[in-house]
DNA sequence: CCGCAAGTTTGCTGAAGGACAAAGTGGTCG
DNA sequence: CGACCACTTTGTCCTTCAGCAAACTTGCGG
């Protein structure tokens, strides 16, 4: 195996105070690894080997419940630590990690975390702040699904896909991975059915277009008047 | 002000590894504060510039949404500590706390939290236990809220309070501070009427018992099967 | 190039629970 | 001790959305 290249972590958050040497010597010890779309990292319940970056690609992280349902708990995007089980003490995956789109990680064993913690301080600060975003997140998700109706809910969560992976296309933002009907009602706690149904009238009102799997945002204006956001047009009464 | 006692600390997870001159070191640096039922302790989105442990009572953790609504995000109990942004590097309290019943905490100014974590190895250990807890109880309740009925729901916030300070009464466990039906509804977003309603079911069969503002479970086995507990009775079909 | 699987669309129906309304019940403070 | 206030209970209506069913589309593998 060839040696990694120092680029890949230069300008990533965890590791953005570091001297070459030291990116060096991270990289020696990282494991990358290539995951087709579907592919699972790590599954929940399953001992906490590893701790992962993710370089390239999305990662769905869910959680299933005893019915048997799937619940999506988030989204990681390229530069993002997952699977930081050690961070909080638990020595189990609390989810199960999979591949959203083909994706590019590297890992190293959880062992290391403890001296990566000690011994790069941006590196504990950068991850601290990533559980302080993620608490946020989550914070946010339960207000929306205990106050929001279906509607607000689906349109608040396209737009965080919007604005965590979008892309700039001729005929507006488009979610940079692969998203289904059913995907988004994991998000939402809904139904594929209403998704559909959704994306549907939507896309005849030109807020959205869809293909199979891909969804474009062609006015994210009006969109975020769907979802709850505050701030009518600017008309005053 | 005459100095606090040694033993307040003496048990507590974050301070149980210290010795008595370290734990001599830190009450002598830590304020301490009654708080009536009802009072706030700090609010969202203000500097954060203590953090907090509780050493009696319970607290209530308190989202507003831009609607004006409540959402009930978590309850403190003695020997917990909480408003610690600073371990997310926030700088600012991301939700209000308000004392459920009369409460006792310690405060200590966010400054010092560098100084414990590096000083005090339980310390920071207990921090990100304390802190992976959280977030599994966060993604808990976004499941339930995501795939369960209302019935489901409120039962298991009865049951979560009951385990997390339920104390023994004659007639069965009671919850040990003041809920309000409408507290219920905040926990678990629906309406203070629907929680009245099944409250009132609940009592009619024997599983609740409820004055004003006590609740007291009397067969915490038929709220679980409630609940979405997975166990049916033991009986095979 | 065909057939199948995975994903999508749409219609219909019914139940859950939110919204509104209004009257009851303690508890507390003058 | 009386009046108000906060909390609760209960009734009725009506919307939203889940559940079920069935046809349709698209992409892929053989």
């Amino acid at each position: 195996m060839s040696k990694l290249d120092e680029s890949l972590l230069t300008g990533l958050p965890p590791f953005s105070l570091l001297e070459r040497g030291q990116i060096r010597e991270i990289l020696d010890q990282a494991l990358p690894k290539r995951y087709d779309e579907g592919l699972e990292i790590f599954r929940e319940g399953h001992d906490a080997e590893r701790f992962h970056l993710l370089l390239d690609g999305y990662i769905r992280v869910v959680k299933t419940t005893e019915g048997g349902e799937q619940i999506i708990a988030l989204h990681i995007s390229p530069g993002q630590l997952f699977g930081i089980a050690p961070a909080l003490n638990r020595d189990t995956y609390p989810a199960t990690a999979v591949a959203a789109s083909e994706s590019l990680a590297l890992s190293w064993p959880v062992r290391l975390w403890g001296e990566f913690m000690a011994k790069y301080p941006g590196f504990a600060t950068e991850s601290y702040s990533t559980l302080g975003r993620r608490l946020g997140e989550m914070q946010t998700r339960i207000t929306e699904l205990a106050t929001q109706a279906v509607e607000q809910r689906v349109a608040a969560a396209l737009l965080r896909m919007v604005s965590q992976s979008g892309r700039k296309v001729d005929a507006g933002i488009e979610i940079a991975f692969p998203v289904t009907r059913r995907n988004i009602s994991e998000m939402t706690g809904t139904t594929l059915h209403t998704v559909s149904r959704l994306l549907s009238a939507w896309e005849k009102d030109g807020i959205v277009q869809s293909t199979r799997k891909h969804i474009v945002v062609t006015d994210p204006h009006r969109l975020m008047m769907l979802s709850g956001a505050q701030g009518e047009g600017h008309a005053p009464p």
